[in-house]
DNA sequence: AGCACGCCGACT
DNA sequence: GTCGGCGTGCTC
């Protein structure tokens, strides 16, 4: 379909990203616009960002309409971009400026082009000619018809800027104004492929035939770690160049941007753009620029990438798809993963899910046929997979406040003998995960949020984990005022530390935490001392299970395989799962067989026995089959809505208000659970109070939902957040 | 989101 | 009498 042209003077609609429920209707401006122009229209007394939506409402006095003042100098929104803003705005049960504004959080968007100055030769002779002026006309003249800054012309011609003035002055130099905003390197598919084994070549192969069909569909692509997965999504990459449209790889932690680059850099002989919170303002304005101009042919980034204004996205690689970072935890919230899929549908592109321990609604939506689904096995055969056993703790003996069992620490002790490596895993940041007081039982919490206060005893203080307030350690309890009677309580990696250092006095000890390092590039230089054996033991927290390789590393000693196990959070299972698959991968990498000892008190578990038993298909279908019992995601859908306010009963009031009120959610056969203080009870001095709501999995949910709490008036302390497919239940 | 309008408590 | 608290409503 032809965008819309409005002639200067006409009627139009326009969605800005201040929070109004609809377009308001304004006179194209001089030059006209067209429907997806971004613009600049005044609001009030202010001038505000918008996209030109489509033809006027007409439901406003004609006479006082205003006029846009402004079309951005970028292409116009295309339609494409626009179905899903509000197709994710319907999903999310976002209001579409919201939305929007995600689209539009490009530094400098609407800044007049910057340029930078540029010399070409002029028609005009020097009056007297030197060497110096002589060597920068031959520079010209060499790359004929090229232009240079002054900089690198000075540079190349081994002459200083006033050479250059002088020429100028006299008409042999003409200057000119260029954009800034250059494209990104050319990428070339053929630059240099890496061998495949036969298997990723077949892979690779179906991946490269969806791309040729020019249609939608999602491929979910699943090999452990050295099954060469990226190599045959990269090939799905290549595929995609060959046929001129756009690549996006989004990747869960932006840690991992650099080294990822720098691969693709050896793939395709150039870097590709980079889109995430660390990237630069100037960087991102051309990111997003070039993107639309076709000056960007692969972006890698972070979720945010999803709303870049591609010109013609062809592919959307999802690498770790069933990482929990996907999902935006606060703003506008939405699942990543699920965007893509959105988005892919909508301009006919392919998706790639990639992962060696795939989430349980992946692996569901291939089993019903929705998604396509490759198997990688690993390119050294099966025998790679560690060997596994459960340490059963309520057989062994351990001393109060030690975690280390002693058939762990036998196997340990062992792989420093034989000059190899071991991991002990253990998901707790910090010293202790609760500060008690030994006189009256007080829990040390955090003053702002419910979560307790984490002692970090190489920095001497206590943490918030949740919103990262940190006082120093207190020497008496701040309840009852009692000196020197606060006590950690259980483990956390540094406690780990130092009973590993007075078990192993004589090995070298290593903690991985991200808390620990000030940046990740830091972080990064220590994982890599590690691996080339700086230290005999490790002891980390999840950070370690996101792919690093220590090729000397031969035994996994999982602290407390139960941490995933508790409580009522109903992807608890496939978290443990998943993390352990991915933990016990690390061991024994190379060519030595690895071991992976789990400490678990329920070695009985369904889990725990199928994470042991290496029959990842069984637990999966026993997983799904208690999911499809319990009529919960995927077979099932769910939505949380959160109630905060600054005063806990005003919170309650409203949640128990909607929970009487619940007519529209009955009568599609949806329920209502709660209200309940919310994962994260307390958040900057604001209390938090969640419902849950499930239902049938066909069912109009969104819909149902924003039916139901139209019906209540929200007093405007009070906030309502929606939350649709909660990941935590806690 | 901002900003103005408007209706009730403590000040010159 | 008025200055200013922030609840309510509007912005094309």
């Amino acid at each position: 379909m032809e965008p819309a042209y409005f002639e200067a003077g006409e009627p139009c609609a326009v969605l800005t990203t201040q929070p109004l429920d609809r377009p308001l209707d304004y006179l194209a401006p001089e030059g006209g616009c067209w429907s997806g122009s971004y613009v600049e229209v005044p609001l009030g007394p202010r001038r505000v960002l918008g996209v030109v939506w489509g033809p006027a409402a007409g439901d406003y006095d004609r006479a006082k309409l205003r006029a846009v003042m402004r079309v951005l100098d970028v292409p116009p929104m295309r339609d494409e971009l626009r179905d899903f803003i509000i197709k994710a705005a319907d999903y999310t049960l976002t209001p579409l400026p919201a939305m929007l504004r995600l689209a539009t959080r490009a530094p400098g968007l609407s800044d007049a082009p910057a340029t930078r100055r540029i010399y070409r030769l002029g028609d005009g002779e020097p009056d007297r000619m030197t060497d110096a002026r002589q060597r920068v006309l031959e520079t010209m003249r060499e790359y004929g018809g090229l232009a240079f800054t002054q900089r690198e012309l000075a540079e190349m011609a081994g002459v200083t800027s006033s050479v250059i003035k002088g020429l100028v002055k006299q008409g042999a130099l003409r200057e000119e104004d260029a954009p800034k905003d250059l494209p990104f390197p050319h990428l070339d598919p053929n630059h240099k492929g890496k061998d495949l084994t036969e298997d990723q070549a077949a892979a690779a192969a179906h991946l490269a035939e969806g791309i040729a069909s020019g249609t939608y569909g999602t491929t979910l692509l699943k090999g452990v770690t050295g099954s060469g997965k990226t190599e045959v999504y990269l090939e799905a990459v290549a595929a995609c160049l060959k046929r001129g449209r756009q690549a996006l790889v989004l990747l869960p932690e932006i840690a991992l941007t650099s080294e990822f680059l720098t691969r693709l850099e050896a793939r395709f002989g150039g870097r590709p753009a980079e889109w995430h919170s660390g990237v630069t303002m100037t960087e991102r304005r051309r990111t997003w620029k070039m993107v639309a101009e076709n000056g960007a042919q692969v972006v890698v980034g972070a979720r945010s990438a999803l709303f870049l204004p591609f010109r013609d996205l062809g592919l959307i690689v999802v690498d770790e798809e069933h990482d929990t970072s996907y999902k935006q935890e606060d703003g506008v919230l939405y699942n990543a993963r699920d965007m893509a899929v959105l988005r892919a549908s909508l301009c006919c592109a392919r998706v790639v899910l990639a992962s060696a321990t795939p989430s349980l609604e992946s692996w569901a939506n291939a089993e019903a046929g929705k998604y396509d689904r490759l198997d990688l096995t690993s390119r050294f055969g099966e025998a790679v997979m560690p060997e596994m056993e459960a340490v059963d703790m309520r057989a062994e003996t351990l001393a109060a406040s030690t975690w280390i069992s002693p058939t762990l620490r036998k196997a340990a002790q062992e792989r420093i003998d034989r000059g190899e490596q071991a991991l002990l895993f253990l998901n707790r940041r910090g010293y202790a995960p609760v500060t008690i007081c030994r006189a009256c039982g007080h829990q040390v919490a955090c003053p702002h949020c419910d979560a307790r206060m984490v002692e970090h005893r190489f920095l001497k203080r206590l943490m918030c984990h949740q919103c990262g307030e940190t006082t120093p350690m207190p020497e008496e309890c701040p309840s009852c005022h009692v000196p020197g009677k606060l006590a950690p309580v259980g483990p956390g990696v540094e406690r780990l530390a130092e009973e590993a250092t007075t078990l192993f006095p004589d090995a070298r000890i290593a903690v991985l935490s991200s808390d620990l390092f000030g940046s990740a590039r830091a972080l990064k230089e220590e994982i890599k001392r590690i691996a080339d054996g700086a230290a005999d033991i490790i002891i980390g927290t999840q950070m370690v299970a996101k792919g690093h390789n220590f090729p000397n590393l031969t035994l996994v000693g999982v602290i407390d395989a139960d941490l995933g196990l508790q409580g009522s959070d109903l992807r608890a299972a496939e978290r443990t799962f998943q993390l352990m698959r991915q933990v016990a991968g690390r061991a024994g990498r190379s060519t030595k067989r690895g071991l992976a000892l789990m400490q678990t008190f329920q070695p009985e578990h369904p889990v725990i026995r199928a994470i042991l038993s290496g029959d990842e298909e069984g637990f999966w279908q026993a997983e799904a089959a208690e999911r499809q019992a319990a009529g919960v995601p995927p077979y099932g859908r769910m939505a949380g809505v959160i109630v905060s306010s600054e005063e806990l009963n005003d919170a309650f009031d409203l949640a128990n208000q909607l929970t009487r009120q619940c007519e529209p959610l009955r009568s599609v056969g949806a329920q209502v659970f709660g209200p309940a203080p919310a994962p994260i009870a307390r958040i900057r001095g604001r209390h938090r109070v969640r419902l849950l709501v499930k239902s049938p999995k066909g069912v109009a949910l969104q819909k149902a939902i924003a039916l139901w709490v139209r019906n209540v008036r929200v007093k405007n302390t009070t906030r309502l957040t929606i939350d649709i497919d909660p990941q935590t239940f806690l």
